[in-house]
DNA sequence: TCTGGGGTCCTAGGACCC
DNA sequence: TCTGGGGTCCTAGGACCC
């Protein structure tokens, strides 16, 4: 059996915007969400302050101006780039590289190395990654996902690079406190706590037919990956939907200006549909007031499309007709969202019994006009072509980043100077 | 004034069928 | 008074993750 391993950078967001600018090295450091509304990434000097991820960012405004906190907006050019870097050299060292999120990613790792030959290589491979990249990777190896999990938080207390061996297991578990164990979150922890378990060791000791009444098959799994069993499959993280959504700026009221911005979306998604070779064969529509306010509306509707698809117009349409059956007059929305699910592979095409030979050429025809958007994309850059209907709003437009860091390694007028 | 965005999985319960 | 038993499929909502 192969052990498993997990890299995973420290307040990635925010070490990402450390790269480039080494005067800022040892200050703390937020980086705030779309529309600069709550902070996604924080730096330990920050949480020092008793400032929390999620916080909204005009809540701790002063009190992180006083302490001389850099801000930035998410500059997610510059992350996925960095990102990308990192798992290329991780590539180099390691097989099977499964990408859990934009800065974890776990991978299996040869049983048949010593104690200390793991060690040695995963301490090689986390300072090579800090070499070359300027990132602090932390490496975690243990016989589980859930396990490496562990491993990789021992990790970034130590010195990066942490291999959780079967022999130390029983030892770290036992008084790993409950809440520190993927997979059990604020509200389980809490129930878990009203039955006397504070502590993994004591979890792995209750009888499976409890676990799985009170916890359902997911806790079963968990309690099984700290037993050292693995249960979390790579097949577990095969993308079913995705979406693209945005809060606006201003409140939006008419149902010309909200499908607009539906229309923004669609082109997002319709481009990262083609990027992965897959058509979606349902579009849903979701919009919402302010939540914090009275009178919250929230409402999704989705259409089933006649043909599955990748061509952005085809989704404008369906969001159009989805509008139409979730849209209230006098409403203050505050966002909007596109769904995409039901993926078929693009080369799979099923016809329907009345198609004409004119309609699935008219298909065809948009396949290829998708394919043309998203070349011209890569080669021009994404704002160069769009839906007319997006002429006057740009996705970015819909909403504030005041404190935006330059592209510094994806946009030649971006890169950093030395003088 | 201001409160993110993008995912996954599971379960209960309703609708429907024989 | 009292209303079967065994399925499937779908959806909303909850819980979790980053």
């Amino acid at each position: 059996m192969a052990l498993v391993g997990l890299a995973d950078s420290n307040s990635f967001f925010a070490s990402c915007e450390k790269v480039f600018r080494p005067d800022l090295k040892n200050s703390p450091i937020v980086v705030l969400s779309n529309n600069d509304g709550c902070i996604v990434a924080l730096t330990q000097e920050v949480k020092d302050l008793g400032i929390q991820r999620g916080e909204p960012y005009f809540k701790v405004e002063k009190l992180l101006k006083k302490s001389g906190c850099a801000v930035f907006s998410s500059n997610y050019t510059l992350y996925q780039d960095i990102s990308r870097r990192i798992f290329e050299i991780l590539g180099i060292f390691v097989e099977d590289i499964d990408l859990y999120s934009i800065d974890e990613a776990f991978f299996s790792f040869p049983e048949y190395l010593n104690e200390n030959e793991v060690s040695s290589y995963i301490n090689k491979l986390h300072n090579t990654l800090y070499r070359r990249t300027g990132m602090k990777v932390s490496i975690g190896i243990g016989r589980t996902k859930t396990l490496a999990k562990i491993a990789n938080h021992i990790a970034k207390k130590n010195n990066g690079a942490f291999y959780l061996s079967k022999e130390k297991e029983e030892k770290i578990i036992k008084n790993l406190p409950i809440k520190e164990v993927w997979g059990i979150g604020y509200r389980n922890a809490y129930k878990l706590e009203s039955f006397k378990i504070h502590t993994a060791g004591a979890l792995i000791e209750k009888d499976d037919k409890w676990i799985r009444k009170n916890f359902s098959i997911t806790g079963l799994r968990t309690v099984y990956e700290l037993r050292g069993i693995p249960c979390i499959n790579e097949d577990d993280y095969r993308i079913r939907s995705f979406a693209s959504g945005i809060s606006f700026q201003k409140p939006v009221t008419s149902f010309e200006e909200l499908l607009e911005s539906l229309a923004c979306h669609c082109s997002v998604v319709a481009s990262k549909l083609v990027s992965k070779n897959i058509k979606a064969g349902t579009v849903g529509v979701q919009i919402n007031s302010n939540r914090f306010r009275d009178n919250y509306y929230s409402s999704f509707y989705y259409i089933k499309l006649t043909q599955s698809s990748c061509y952005g117009p085809t989704f404008i349409k369906a969001c159009r007709s989805c509008l139409e059956h979730i849209y209230k007059n006098n409403v203050e929305y505050k966002s909007s969202r596109v769904f995409v699910y039901d993926f078929s592979f693009s080369q799979d095409r099923q016809l329907s019994l009345f198609d004409t030979p004119n309609y699935s050429s008219l298909l065809k025809k948009r396949d290829n006009m998708a394919l043309c958007v998203k070349e011209i994309e890569t080669s021009e850059g994404k704002n160069v072509i769009h839906p007319a209907i997006t002429y006057s709003k740009r996705k970015h437009d819909l909403s504030s980043r005041k404190y935006l860091s330059p592209c510094y390694t994806t946009r030649w007028k971006d890169i950093a100077k030395v003088y």
